[in-house]
DNA sequence: ATTTGCCTACCTACTAGTAGGTATATATAT
DNA sequence: ATATATATACCTACTAGTAGGTAGGCAAAT
């Protein structure tokens, strides 16, 4: 891997583990053994930083969506709740919990990149449950959206409050969240 | 209002606006027209002003359960979720999931209390769902801390992914939440 | 007379970011 | 084949500014 996509990677971990204001630079210039500038040749800003990691994840949502469209609408749900779960399971939360958080204190451009992340999902999530639905897989009476609202926030609630309570706790809203889809 | 008082409702409505790692003592010290040290005086360290701040909420939240012990599980539960409502719609979120969010960021006191802030939102909301359900008012199968935590976790998504999307957003999950109780 | 609540004036450590230099590899022109 | 140009990926050394925090002074209230 060259060091322009370990700074990629190294930065998202810090962003889902501590939060985007709570790393610097130097957190990743240590990690790399370069030096603060050479990050900064790579990444004339931080902005820049945190605009090729939403990037990466757009990319990887991407991936995911192929990698699963054969699949039946239920599979398609477990998948991709088990991507959370595996983030978690290294102490990672999404970048899209976590970016949200920090929303107000971003540029323009950060927000609008992460206003994409947030529809792709949201959009892929709602029309998976829509054809759940048409196949009589899923039962909800509220539209598709709200629904998908629903669950998004199940899950980027139970990332948050799992890490005051218990690791538990979020494999126990996860297993509800299957649960109360397929009744 | 004395001072003391003024940093805490003004470091209080920094770490719900902008998060933990976002403000500093000189954003508080330049609204209050006084010095960064005359800050310091008053909370010697930024970990004892958050501390301040957690128990403040600590306080509301025993104030608000013993101002709605009269009324019914759904009165209790509509009033609980409106708190959450009125703050949101000044730019706010809540503590809980703001400072959850920095969780692995603070030192070992902090994540004490919010611990304790945590377990106290969430048994209260735990004991009044079994209440509703007691009375016939709510439905649902699960155990009701897992009740509690599905509508905790919605409230704490909500409060994130509606600054992405629309602040409608959170009004329809808050919306649903209800519905969903009472069906 | 002591406490309260602020002040001035400072410190150290760190932040993001820049200027300018260098070794190495690669491509191009002679 | 050799000299030359260019790009890549780093470096040292620096900047301006901000972070949290401290020492010691002082006026007013208790």
């Amino acid at each position: 891997m060259n060091t322009r996509d370990k700074i990629i990677l190294i930065g998202d971990t810090l962003i889902r583990k501590r939060g985007y204001n709570a790393f610097s630079f130097s957190d990743i210039s240590k990690e790399l053994n370069i030096k603060n500038a050479s990050i900064h040749y790579h990444f004339p800003t931080k902005t820049t930083l945190v605009i090729a990691v939403i990037q990466k994840h757009l990319m990887l949502l991407e991936k995911f969506k192929q990698n699963v469209t054969d699949e039946n609408a239920i599979q398609k749900i477990i998948k991709f709740l088990s991507v959370y779960t595996i983030a978690k399971s290294e102490g990672k939360i999404s970048v899209l919990g976590s970016l949200a958080n920090d929303y107000f204190t971003f540029e323009p451009e950060v927000q609008t990149e992460l206003k994409i992340l947030t529809d792709n999902t949201l959009n892929w999530l709602t029309h998976t449950l829509k054809e759940g639905k048409r196949d009589g897989i899923f039962q909800y009476k509220m539209t598709d959206r709200n629904k998908a609202l629903m669950i998004i926030t199940n899950i980027l609630g139970a990332e948050q409050l799992s890490r005051v309570t218990y690791q538990h706790d979020f494999h126990k809203i996860k297993e509800n969240v299957i649960d109360d889809l397929t009744k």
